[in-house]
DNA sequence: ATTATTAAATTTGTCTACATAATGTATTCA
DNA sequence: TGAATACATTATGTAGACAAATTTAATAAT
């Protein structure tokens, strides 16, 4: 059955869809959208496909071009290294703030989050290891309690998610990236601000070295 | 004559107005923003008046509620706090990068705005002062160079307009701010990327002393 | 008089159709 | 044969109408 007992706007899902789409590459970089054929396929009409394309066009996620109709961002190199420096600030700032803000449970969870991390990296199950790596990052994040800043990183990580070669694809660098998470949570339950900031900022430093 | 010679979609020119009449207190922050009857008002459907709105509530100026339309975002004093704490991580930095990257001619030009910000300062020309400001802060992150940051600080001074009182009101923080921007100048001057970093951190920080 | 239920009115969300601009093709003329 | 202009096609931008849902008002019941 069709039956969507769906509480939100179409264009939202849509754009989810859409979103979908993008990461797994079935729209690859720089290709055109075409809003009828778009619409078709998702089966509604013109008018929140559009809002769909305009949502993601908000995240960066697509370039409308006047009278042109919507492409597919293209990530370049120089694109890379700049979100990555805002990400190295932003998220180094969070860790900052997590390190005294974290109630004793929340640590815990983070210490229980990072426990998963690694079985997962034992187990080389990559999938799970990426899963829990964002949910790391995102917990962090809530601790601190910045909604601006949040929402940034967010789109911020969405844009990087559109080039090819995501920061944990080589086998060294999942290793290196577990090593880089205990050295951020050692300093988070220390409560020490300044090695958390500046742990997060290598890790971040090393994800941009690993893409390139 | 009604001929508009406009080469961009009627939603951006719909958006601009819009946000003009939100920075201008027309529409004040919490109020509904009912699209029918700003559709009237300028003259055109609901379909570009919705696009517009989106464009709007990306930029985080309006908030959209589920079936319940848009409302005009309402800015509490811990907003302000967590952006002031971002434009100050990214200006910091834009003001770091600037300091190597700029060059003679940038900082001439640099140097020429300070120039007319002193006199608009010595003619109590509030106007003038916040125009040139704002000139002078978006120059050194046009040197600074990094696409996605500058977006992201734009994003957030516009936000920061909704609230009431802006940064620069109360004639004492105009002196105040005007011996920051000296010391921000002097260290770019210098190409000194630390003291450049620290003294807009303080700026900022200032900022939001101002208006709390 | 207060609460529940139901009906009306208003408003958002979506669809369809039309207008306008851009692209591609064909035809004409040098 | 090649360039330029006119024509046809396609896609975006906009308008207007319809459908679904929320809010307001009114009526009924306890």
């Amino acid at each position: 059955m069709d039956t969507k007992l769906n509480n939100r706007p179409l264009y939202e899902d849509v754009a989810d869809k859409l979103r979908e789409q993008i990461f797994s590459k079935k729209l690859q970089p720089g290709s055109w959208l075409d809003e009828q054929s778009l619409a078709d396929q998702f089966g509604i009409s013109r008018t929140p496909m559009r809002e769909a394309i305009k949502v993601l066009a908000s995240e960066g996620l697509v370039t409308i071009k006047m009278r042109r109709g919507a492409y597919v961002t293209e990530v370049f190199r120089s694109d890379l290294e700049q979100i990555f420096t805002i990400l190295s600030l932003l998220e180094g700032q969070a860790a900052k703030e997590a390190a005294t803000k974290a109630s004793e449970a929340q640590l815990n969870l983070l210490d229980h989050l990072h426990h998963r991390l690694e079985t997962a990296a034992a187990d080389r199950d990559i999938e799970q290891f990426f899963e829990i790596n964002v949910k790391f990052h995102e917990l962090i994040q809530e601790i601190a309690g910045n909604r601006w800043m949040n929402g940034v990183i967010a789109d911020l990580r969405k844009v990087l998610k559109l080039h090819r070669r995501d920061s944990l694809t080589s086998t060294g660098r999942l290793q290196n990236s577990l090593l880089e998470h205990r050295e951020i949570l050692r300093a988070l339950l220390k409560r020490d601000e300044a090695a958390a900031e500046s742990a997060m900022q290598k890790h971040l430093a090393n994800g941009l070295e690993a893409v390139r």
